[in-house]
DNA sequence: GAGGAACTTGACCGCCCGGTCAAGGAACGG
DNA sequence: CCGTTCCTTGACCGGGCGGTCAAGTTCCTC
């Protein structure tokens, strides 16, 4: 992960501060309107200190985007881990990805614009696949095992994955339902979907 | 829908090809990547006549995305007319929806950006939020009759709506796979979903 | 305390943006 | 052929953009 940058303590928190406060702008007013003048104003310091640390507004905006999927992917294998049955986990996995979400709004929303810009729409589509390796691997288990008919799992894996992102948009984001809730639901209508029992 | 300026033929032909391309700039460059230059260097006019047909260029790309919403609504609801069974309905529906965001690509991608956008978000809310309507409308009515088990018919459409939009844009958009298989998918994991038999 | 690496400053650069406008051409009714 | 309305031109404007850089400050090392 690290980019080879030699940094002190100090660098490395002025650099963190320097992400924390684009990640909100980004998320707040989106990625073109947000100017480099405007991250280091909020900071309280000079332009030139953003360039000492990243290359260029996109470079950031893509750190950023990597370190967010990884720490989401991060936290579903950590709540998958015990669990054996397939469709445990695939559901697991959800709950987690609703939960991850609803406690890194900035974060979400920038998944949400990234994938819709030319420029980042393929980082996000390379994080997707690899949760959705993950989920194709779950449902071509349960088909295996009998516990769901068969289908294709990877578009039963695209599915999940709209089923998810739009209902966390509309209900955890923009009315504040609790995350519990809406993860269960989100469970419970894939679970349906994929013609579990 | 006449915004009340007096056009001759030439004119609306004028104003029809700076929307086409205009449409076409959006949806692949993205909306702030996009100048005004840009457009009007593409019909091959001068810059004043984007601003005799339109008053600013986000007042372009409103009106092009409500000309899209109601475009969609109109073939949904051509596509449900003559049908009376409420989970008939909403299947039709969910087809029509596929199928004509297969047919315009251009538009379907310009409803992914805007929804990112503070700026045009709410009159994407605003448009989603008819279609929804018609979608808990008939699911409110299929519980009520007994053909699915009861549960909040909005989830349900929000659910619906996650499932189509992510599954269409992978599937038909990116992959070049045909809309009619893929919105049998998306019809079949969304009765899953919704628990029909 | 000398020296050098890490860090910071903010004026500056060239560019292009959305939007304006005075002026000029086409179309047409009278 | 005139007058008017519709349409078109493209130079121009103020301003903000991403990015640079020479000069300065801080801090650690020896």
């Amino acid at each position: 992960m690290s980019t080879g940058r030699r940094l002190t303590p100090r660098g490395e928190e002025r650099r963190a501060q320097l992400i924390a406060h684009a990640t909100s702008l980004f998320a707040t007013r989106g990625y073109h309107p947000t100017s480099v003048a405007d991250i280091v104003e909020g900071v309280g310091v000079g332009k030139g200190v953003f360039y000492w640390y990243f290359s260029s507004k996109e470079e950031l905006f893509v750190e950023i985007l990597l370190g967010a999927q990884s720490d989401m992917r991060r936290r579903q294998q950590r709540a998958i881990a015990d669990l054996d049955d397939p469709l445990e986990r695939l559901a697991a996995g959800v709950r987690a990805a609703v939960l991850w979400s609803a406690e890194h709004r900035d974060l979400f929303r920038l998944f949400e614009f990234a994938a819709t810009d030319d420029t980042f729409a393929d980082a996000v589509r390379r994080g997707r696949s690899v949760m959705l390796n993950d989920a194709v691997h779950h449902l071509h288990a349960a088909i295996e095992a009998g516990r769901i008919p068969p289908a294709d799992p990877e578009r039963l894996a695209h599915a999940i994955l709209g089923v998810s992102t739009l209902v966390t948009l509309e209900y955890v984001h923009h009315r504040g339902e609790p995350a519990e809730d809406v993860a269960d639901m989100v469970a419970r209508f894939c679970l349906g979907g994929i013609g579990a029992a």
